[in-house]
DNA sequence: AAGTGTATGTATACGTCGTAAATATACGCC
DNA sequence: GGCGTATATTTACGACGTATACATACACTT
């Protein structure tokens, strides 16, 4: 226990903004700071999954006493509210990072534009699979209004480029919820887990196909191995083109 | 080991309908079963939400202690697990309850009842709205093979469809998991809570646009009163619609 | 340089949670 | 009536979220 805190303190203090820290600080004080604290939590979630992420662990994590953390993050819901930001403003970062989409001649700006930014979020979730579920459940836990700025600014970054689309009110609404629907259903079930054993070199028992019984699930046994495989961006891609196109068909 | 026996004693003496009880039955046995823990826990959380769900409480729901549950679930989590299967036997319920689809004429019968089966669905999810997280998260945490066996018979159900269409494997496999995608996500999407305070009268108010940045968020403060409205079977019956046929064109 | 106010983290405590282990109790059956 | 076993209880432990009260180290004033 005093090892963690030994270890933990040898990150630096320097990692996050809060109260300007000098290097000499030898103090407890200011080792904090939102950012530290979430940057901490992703990791930890990232590392040993979102069951490991309590106060306490997380707090042990930082060097620091489980209660100190509430001056960054209300609760625990506000903490895993936090972690959904994290990962929003990691799409943002990324999103300006990469330069411009190559858009494809006859294809529209906003398009390409969308297309890039659904890209850009399907890598980050596949780059935090633990911290995925949270977009479900915190999304289902807050009402719009209270998501975090982070998730905002992506709803209206792509209710911007379906404006540009020139839609009327409605069909920009049942488009934003396509597109949000199938983003995250795809990640989803991209990412819900086929393997059972990861030892077993045989493909069927990798499977555990042996525990579903034979005559009830014929097709199933014989598709798994098909389903192992990851639908990929492309895949992304052409649900995304295809609910568009649909969506957007008539004057 | 002392696993196996839980497990090898969850069958049930008589394939899960518990010991056969008379009426008269006043003491304190056989007052539980699978289905009765599985039932009472649903309602539970339809009545008062995820968080509700302990086993402590869920004892007390059903006049018992906490520990008698462990005979019918091995855990926590398999009594989510349990949750999610008790679903799809409503699912199940449900499909073979209703009466054949009506098929439009030119639409091959696979497809129409493929509909049938995401509609159901649908209207199973919205019927347990405080459920549906669990779809997602146990879906993440659980591999295929160990998924509950009515989850299974699902998806055996939805193969079978696409087999009928005359799928080769590769499309077979993308199409289940556009399905599977679009569904869920849809579901999920539709669920999100919009509104901030339910009192108030004035349309932004109760939407908590007042929380809203104005001069950053400009599009989703002028889009949200749109968004608040769902979008129903009929906007997943489009989307579902638009990904057949992608998924499917090109031979 | 000393003193003061405030931001920051600690200490302690309470009630709840999941669940392992040992125990008690009511039934089916001979 | 007594035995075996299925069923539920009892007890206990460690971890969790967090309310409350406190200690400490810095910034700022003078």
């Amino acid at each position: 226990m005093t090892k963690e805190r030994a270890e933990a303190r040898r990150k630096g203090p320097e990692a996050g903004a809060g109260p300007a820290r000098r290097a000499s600080d030898r103090g407890r004080y200011g080792r904090l700071s939102r950012e530290r604290v979430l940057a901490s939590a992703l990791e930890l979630v990232d590392r040993e999954g979102l069951s490991a992420l309590s106060m306490r662990r997380l707090g042990a994590e930082l060097g620091v006493e489980a209660m100190a953390l509430y001056r960054y993050a209300e609760g625990k819901d506000a903490l895993l509210d936090g972690l959904v930001e994290a990962l929003y403003l990691k799409l943002e970062e990324r999103l300006a990072a990469e330069p411009d989409p190559e858009t494809k001649a006859e294809e529209p700006g906003w398009r390409s534009e969308l297309h890039r930014v659904a890209r850009t979020t399907y890598d980050v979730c596949l780059a935090h699979p633990q911290a995925v579920p949270l977009l479900t459940t915190r999304m289902l836990a807050v009402p719009l209004a209270q998501r975090p700025l982070a998730v905002l600014k992506d709803h209206e970054r792509v209710l911007t480029l379906l404006g540009e689309a020139g839609l009327d009110a409605a069909r920009t609404s049942d488009l934003f919820r396509a597109y949000t629907a199938w983003l995250l259903g795809y990640v989803s079930a991209e990412l819900r887990p086929m393997v059972d054993n990861p030892e077993e070199p045989d493909p069927g028992f990798r499977l555990g196909l042996h525990r579903m019984p034979p005559h009830e699930l014929p097709r199933l046994r014989e598709t798994a191995p098909v389903l192992e495989a990851r639908g990929g961006p492309e895949g992304l891609a052409a649900g995304l083109d295809a609910l568009l196109d649909r969506f957007i068909e008539a004057e």
